[in-house]
DNA sequence: GCATAGAATTGAGTAAAACTCATAATTTTA
DNA sequence: TAAAATTATGAGTTTTACTCAATTCTATGC
């Protein structure tokens, strides 16, 4: 293998200006320099590219082939190198999201809207974190940044604060737990407790308020989709722990009512992770920012 | 501009192998070079291409872009280069021919279904040159080959002698001529004389036999294909001087008969011109060896 | 047909790059 | 946590690409 791009933009550019000389001052070198490429091109392939003896210099079929390879190959590489420089320059990328947290679609929906009108070039999507560990997916590259609420030490992740938020027990407006300013484990003793379908140690209302309290409810039940939780409870289905966030208009409507978790509230903060070496690409702050202001 | 193949064919290496040492092995080079190589990359996009702290190195979407690329252009690549390989060796070429005398078709139409099934690879055209001047087209690379009955000494054009020909006055088997052994000039002032719609001065029987006796035939009729010239001539609507080839079947059929032109009779020989640089290609020298053979 | 200007080629010298070697730093794995 | 595997780094070397200057070639006008 022998052959470089750098050959390919010279015979162009010999075979448009038909002349060693035009050509080698287009592509700013000096026209031995061309004479030399051409030289040894036709060396490596002992065939002749160009015929010598007629004015407008003409090309044998093996230099046709040559620039026909060229025609095909320098637009792409062109356009490669672009999309390369705007990558670098952050105009053009990936923002593969992972969430772990179901309720996070919640608000997360309507800021990627706003996110893609800003960023028309740059590649949504969203991964919801079931099926695979989302921290190590980041630093795989498998996704560009996750969502999470327990942010890590890492040399290579970097953590971001979007915004604090509190896990409030949701029931129906008439639900008798209303009367209390604050909800304790035991009140959930005889409630059907409606959760996400993931594992108990990744919700926080068993890791951080019933386990510690040796509390069991009387009945779980999983729906995957927020509304269809909302709708359970103010059905009278059962009770749910969700994120504020989520809560904002539900409650407004006045059939559903809301209490904190335990004396000082279930809060937490959410993060933003992304790789460390792509911290500072503006279409990866832009993000962040949109998603604090939500 | 910066990216050369090299870096790509690296680069891709790299992605199959997923690993720095062994796609150095593949590519005949050290861990380092192509250490360095990425490096440089890298440093002119000012973007990461792989992800340094993941065991499978995993890639950048700066670097997906370029194996995108790279899968795209390395076909090319290759394909062009064994492509010009065959071109060196002769598999694979182009043999436009430009004959300048229209009764070269008879035998030249024969020899070429016979060469195309040797030489599949190579792309055959015949242009008969009329419009154009044939040997200056041959020196610009627009035809491969010329036949021609008057070499020329040049530099870039060689000739090979192909083979011998007489011209010969053609007429009815009945024709009052048919009595003598050999036609001069003045025979023909009572004739009408068939010829091929070119200038005078490019048909042997008026440059070689008529304008130096100073006789004018009765009348010039003109044809461009050898076999309507052969009708009229065998329904008796005039005399052709035709060179041998052409008369072997039709004589034989015993409606013509044939007389040599002069004292000695108007002889000559074709040659295959070619262009000096590629006289040795075998392709070339395989159509020569046919026609010579017919 | 010869002189001449415009181009291309050539060869030598120089600058730049790509590569290797040896070694250090990292990461992975046991 | 040590050993093994992999990658990064820096200095030195080789190779390649380029420039400069001189020469050769080609086309064209007189």
């Amino acid at each position: 293998m022998f052959l470089e791009i750098r050959h390919l933009r010279s015979l162009l550019t010999i075979r448009e200006t038909g002349n060693l000389a035009r050509a080698a001052e287009r592509l700013h070198v000096t026209q031995s320099a061309l004479s030399h490429q051409i030289k040894s091109l036709e060396q490596y392939f002992e065939a002749p590219l160009f015929l010598r003896n007629s004015k407008p210099l003409r090309l044998t079929p093996a230099g046709e082939k040559l620039i026909e390879l060229a025609r095909q190959v320098l637009p792409l590489v062109e356009g490669a190198e672009n999309d390369l420089r705007r990558v670098a320059r952050g105009e053009l990328g990936r923002l593969h999201i992972a969430i772990e947290c179901h309720a996070c679609f919640e608000w997360l929906a309507p800021v990627l809207n706003r996110y893609r009108r800003q960023w028309p070039q740059i590649e949504v999507d969203i991964r919801v974190g079931v099926s695979f560990e989302a921290l190590p997916a980041l630093q795989k590259g498998e996704v560009d940044l996750v969502i999470s609420s327990d942010p890590v030490k890492s040399t290579d992740l970097q953590f971001s604060e979007l915004f604090d938020y509190e896990a409030l027990l949701v029931m129906p407006a008439d639900h008798p737990l209303v009367r209390k300013k604050r909800i304790q484990p035991t009140d959930l003793a005889e409630e059907t407790l409606i959760t996400y379908p993931v594992k108990r140690q990744r919700l926080d209302v068993f890791s951080r308020f019933l386990q510690p309290a040796g509390v069991e409810p009387a009945a779980v039940r999983q729906s995957e989709l927020t509304s269809v939780i909302l709708l359970l409870v103010a059905s009278g289905r059962g009770v749910a722990a969700l994120p504020d966030w989520v809560l904002r208009e539900a409650e407004q409507a006045g059939t559903l009512a809301t209490r904190p978790l335990g004396p000082r509230g279930m809060k937490g903060t959410l993060y933003a992770a992304v790789r460390r070496a792509e911290f500072d690409t503006a279409y990866l702050q832009d993000f962040i920012g949109l998603a604090r202001r939500r």
